[in-house]
DNA sequence: TTTAGTTTGCGTTAATTATACGCAAATGTA
DNA sequence: TACATTTGCGTATAATTAACGCAAACTAAA
């Protein structure tokens, strides 16, 4: 206990003499990253969110997320604190947007957030059993409560994100088991641009772009024609693209 | 200035007395702002950059932008750097990502950098003179110098991201005059996009859109057949965003 | 065994959009 | 007056998208 204040008053003179050298330039301002991660499931698109407890009895809803540290990239810091909150497997992670705008969405203190967003497979997820009497869960993305801080207008900008970048890139595979059937993918994306499609001309144009490849599995279900199972085929999509190729899914 | 000692050495202890209080998650990351501001002559796409001292004798160019103030938001600050390092009148500004994954960007202390890139009308504009002895110069996109910490990357990023917005959003007009021939807007996309075109066809489809107003006033140019003014209607647009509508210019 | 219900997989045709040009009009200049 | 130049409008053809028909392959119920 005595060894712990002296190193931690050590440090508080340390980091004073910084902050005196460095006077003119020292700034009171955090910075944290935050994410959100995407699941798809038959009932929806869902996202991760984490219990979090502000002083004895609020809590609130979060995203995942924490201040990063000194030594330590932006990225690392999103795969650290997805780690210790969650043990969810990412099939794609990118940053969102850094929200500094506003000066108070944290009351307590000014940290500016930067946001990433990524997608997993959660058809076939265990989420990590409660630590830290904290609580982690699905959140249906019609479901979501009031969130901590600003992280329901972060939310917000990933959704519409997430939305734009399904129809110029596929990363709707991304929130799919590996092996998936041709309706999977239609009702992913019917569902998450709430549009309508047709089923023929869908799978026509997939199909015409030579990315998806077919295995010799057909699907488990019990009803219907049996439907085989596909893959997305990245190494093809890669080589394509170097060719010019564009990705593009787009509905009336 | 005994005054100004008092003033800092009261700073200085308030900064000492948080920093105590929030010990365990005092950072010493700062946090900075950037910005690529964008001028389109006809000699091609041209970027505005200042030149910066380091130490007694280096010299560097870099992109506008500096810390962030602890009341500030991200979005003021670089309105502010803007306008203490050169005079430019935006006509966009967005923010473009922010940098934080290398560690040693900047060799001196771990900062983290929000990059803006932004749109000027540069055809009639005049930059700020010297101040304290720094430059501020335009740069044509294929004659730039090696630049101060990462800001290379950080260019490179902003031109692919406005090259991939001309196409799919109208942000070529604020590269231009108020007032522009279309043998203007033909070019911009040329040869910013390094693209053979149809003159006639991307007339016909941008008309089509409905977006732009004739003026009645005609080209001061002495050569050919006299062309029409054009003006970009933004309210036009605007109400046809609402209906659904979605701008889009490809080249093969 | 048959029949009804369901979902898959492959077509065909019409409508729309993109591409490739042709050419006259309106100017300045030789 | 002839010529070079750039604008502005048009038309024919190719390519792509949208709309829909229908048989195949299965399950479950009759």
């Amino acid at each position: 206990m005595l060894v712990h204040l002296i190193t931690k008053l050590a440090l508080f003179l340390y980091i004073c003499l910084i902050g005196f050298l460095n006077m003119e330039k020292l700034q009171n301002i955090r910075i944290a990253v935050d994410a959100i991660v995407f699941g798809y499931k038959s009932s929806g698109l869902c996202v991760l969110l984490i219990e979090q407890q502000f002083g004895s009895s609020e809590k609130y809803w979060a995203l995942p997320g924490g201040l990063v540290k000194d030594e330590e990239s932006l990225n690392d810091a999103v795969i650290r604190e997805l780690h210790e909150e969650t043990n969810v497997q990412l099939t794609f992670m990118e940053q969102l947007y850094t929200f500094g705008d506003d000066i108070h969405r944290d009351s307590r203190n000014r940290v500016i957030s930067v946001a990433y967003y990524a997608l997993v497979d959660a058809s076939n997820l265990e989420i990590k059993a409660d630590t830290d009497a904290e609580r982690v869960q699905w959140f249906k993305i019609d479901e979501i409560p009031p969130l901590a801080f600003d992280h329901n207008l972060i939310l917000e900008k990933g959704i519409e994100r997430l939305k734009a970048k399904l129809t110029y890139e596929p990363i709707g595979f991304d929130l799919l088991p590996e092996e998936f059937l041709f309706s999977d993918l239609e009702n992913l994306y019917c569902t998450l641009l709430e549009k309508e499609i047709d089923r023929r001309n869908f799978r026509k144009k997939i199909l015409s772009y030579g990315i998806l490849e077919e295995t010799e599995k057909f699907s488990p279900i019990k009803t219907g024609r049996p439907a085989k199972l596909f893959k997305f085929n990245k190494l093809k999509y890669n080589e394509l693209i170097k060719k010019g190729f564009h990705f593009e899914i787009k509905f009336a």
